[in-house]
DNA sequence: ATTTATGCAAATCGTTTGCAAACCT
DNA sequence: AGGTTTGCAAACGATTTGCATAAAT
């Protein structure tokens, strides 16, 4: 994992080439995000972040996600889940996603795959003259907790 | 693609053995998924059904996928898009998501990436202590329309 | 000083739900 | 008749937004 201050560095950069602010609470978000070893949802967000008002949050992570240095997952209607994005983090993983909790955890599979993925999807964005910017593998089921 | 007919006496006795009816309306929607040769929102089976209340569209879908019959699909937070579920149709497909438009289109890949995706599921599984039901591949990127 | 971010409360919008009427068997 | 399904309108709940205040540069 990428060290706390190079991440805020590296962000903080790229906020700033975007003539925005890295402020306080849009650090204590990065910190929420970064320190869960999975994506996580707006109230897992305040709980650590109680002053926090809920509206800011969810601007905060507009900009973010905006500023691509953070990734929105959508799977139900429930909470959006949010991560780091992954190359800040330089590790490209995917998503473990609980039918029964909603919970979502982090996978990975060897890099080989992911270059058959690749090859595979650059195929098919030709075949159907679709530009594909990225693949996403998501693995549906229960979670250890729910099994 | 599965001849109509079968489809729906399919469907009908899935229902049945779950002490439901396979009434007009909830046949339509099966109609207007069955046409399309892609994933669709709410507002395209109501232009399908004008006379269709929207409510009983959603309890319709809701059953139909509390069946097993019909595969809700959520990548964004407008419309879900719904199809008939792959063991219905017999074909094992995965997602293009256009990221401006929202619209969701079908591809398939190779039948062996499809197994080496499993295999490196089942590892992921056993390791990660989760019990998977199904992979999930989205290629996201740019519609032909909107790239 | 001027621009940008925040907090609060109200609005949005896809989806769900309560209830009475219509439908099926 | 007895249970299910439908339509309408109201409720829900995650997310967004307007606006006045506070913070950053």
């Amino acid at each position: 994992m990428i060290l706390v201050d190079d991440l805020h560095d590296a962000i903080a950069q790229i906020l700033r080439g975007q003539g925005q602010r890295y402020t306080t609470s849009r650090r204590a978000v990065v910190d929420a995000l970064n320190r869960a070893d999975r994506p996580v949802t707006l109230p897992d967000i305040l709980v650590q972040n109680p002053d926090l008002a809920q509206s800011s949050a969810y601007r905060n992570l507009a900009e973010l996600v905006e500023a691509g240095v953070v990734r929105r997952i959508i799977t139900s209607d429930e909470y959006s889940h949010f991560e780091i994005a992954d190359h800040l983090t330089g590790e490209h993983h995917h998503h473990l996603i609980c039918t029964v909790c909603g919970s979502v955890e982090d996978f990975t599979v060897p890099h080989e795959l992911e270059e058959l993925i690749d090859l595979a999807s650059g195929e098919v964005a030709r075949d159907q003259r679709w530009s594909v910017e990225h693949h996403r593998l998501d693995l549906v089921g229960r979670c250890a907790t729910c099994a």
